[in-house]
DNA sequence: GGATGAATACTCGGATATTTATTGTCCGAGTCATCCTGG
DNA sequence: CCAGGATGACTCGGACAATAAATATCCGAGTATTCATCC
C-alpha cells in the first residue's frame, strides 16, 4: 500500500500557493523549479488538483495557480484525495460469497467482519488527514525554517509570482 | 493508495485455519477450493504469511498449513503487513531539501510537518488494525452467518484436513 | 499621438510512450505414505 | 505373517512471464500581451 509520489509534490505546491498575497498566482515552471521538479509531470498533479476544485489556473501570459479557498479551508484529506483518488485502500470483494459454500446473496446482508475492521482503519487515516489543514501545515513550518529562510523563499516567490 | 488483492485472501485463509482443531492442517487446494481463487498465486501469499511466523508449513502428504499461535495472538496488522509489506504508505523524499532554496542538511533536523501529519495518518490506521484480532473476526462472524452454515463449513473442512 | 488590428509568446489541458509494481504461473526440492519383496 | 527398503505421489518453496498501474513526456487549444500600422 503505497502513496503516489505525487501526493507529495502537491502538498508541497499547494502550501507555497498558500503562502502568495491574495489574488496572486505563480506558474508551473516556478513551482517546479522550486523543489527542482519535473515540470511536465508536475502539471499532470496541478491538473488533478484543478479538477478537485483546490486550486484554480489562469491561462496566456500572466497565468497561472493560485488556491481556490483559504488556507483554512482546504484539508490535507483532499489533496491526497485529489491526486491519489478516493477509493478506498480495501476494496472487498466478498470472496466469502464465493467457491462451493458460498449461500444464495440474500444471505450476505451484513458486510464480512474483515471490510468493517479495514473500512475502520480506513476511516481512522481519513480523519487525521481530515483534522489538518493546509494553514496548520503552514504555521508548524513557520518555527522550523527560520526567519531568514523564510523570507528568502518569499522573496524567491515575489520575483516569479503574478498579480492581478 | 490500494492494498494489495491478497490482502483479502491471507485474512480470510487465516480466518480459515483458525477454525481448524489444534495442531490439523489445511493443504493449500483446500484453502482455495473454499473462496475459488488461483491456488498457484494464493500459494504465493501462504508463502509471505510462513515467513512473518503467522502459519507455518507441514510438507509431504498429509502436509498443509496450519496457524502458528493462537488467533487470540495474531492481530489483523500482522497479517496486513506480511502480505502487503511494512513500508509506510507516504515516504518522505525531502524535496524541501531540493532546489534552489535549499540550506545546508544540517539545517532540517525536524522532519516537515507533511510528512509528521502523514505519519500521524498512517499510525492511526496500524492502531486500528492492530486492535484486531484473528479471534475477534472469527466471534463477530458467527452471527452473521446461520448456525447451520457454520456446520456445513466445519463439515468441508473437516473432509479436507489432516490431523497430525 | 492615439487607437486598432494582427502577430506572438506564454499559459494550461488532455492524449500519448515508458518504466515499475502487481498479478499470475510454472517447475524443482523435499517428505511422508504406500507397496513390494524377502526373511 | 512381519520387517525392511525402494518407489511413488503429494506437499511446499522459490524462480520465471503477463498484465495493470504509475510515471514521465509531448503536442495542441486558448489567452493576454506586444508591436506595428493606420487614422
Amino acid at each position: 500500500m503505497k502513496l503516489s509520489e505525487g501526493v507529495e509534490w502537491g502538498l508541497h505546491c499547494v502550501a507555497i500557493l498558500a503562502m502568495l498575497p491574495p489574488g496572486a498566482t505563480l506558474p508551473t515552471k516556478a513551482l517546479a523549479e522550486y523543489h527542482d521538479l519535473s515540470e511536465t509531470y508536475l502539471a499532470k498533479h496541478l491538473q488533478a488538483l484543478t479538477n478537485a476544485r483546490i486550486i484554480e489556473s489562469l491561462p496566456g501570459p500572466k497565468g497561472g495557480y493560485r488556491l481556490q479557498r483559504a488556507p483554512e479551508d482546504i484539508t490535507m484529506l483532499e489533496v491526497v484525495e485529489a491526486i491519489d483518488g478516493r477509493e478506498p485502500s480495501f476494496r472487498c470483494t466478498e470472496i466469502r460469497q464465493r467457491g462451493p459454500l458460498a449461500l444464495e446473496p440474500a444471505a450476505y446482508g451484513v458486510p464480512c467482519p474483515i471490510h468493517i475492521a479495514m473500512a475502520r482503519a480506513d476511516k481512522a487515516w481519513h480523519e487525521a488527514l481530515r483534522a489538518q489543514t493546509i494553514a496548520d501545515l503552514l504555521s508548524q513550518s513557520q518555527p522550523h525554517a527560520g526567519a531568514q529562510q523564510l523570507r528568502k523563499s518569499e522573496q524567491w516567490i515575489a520575483g516569479r509570482m503574478r498579480r492581478t
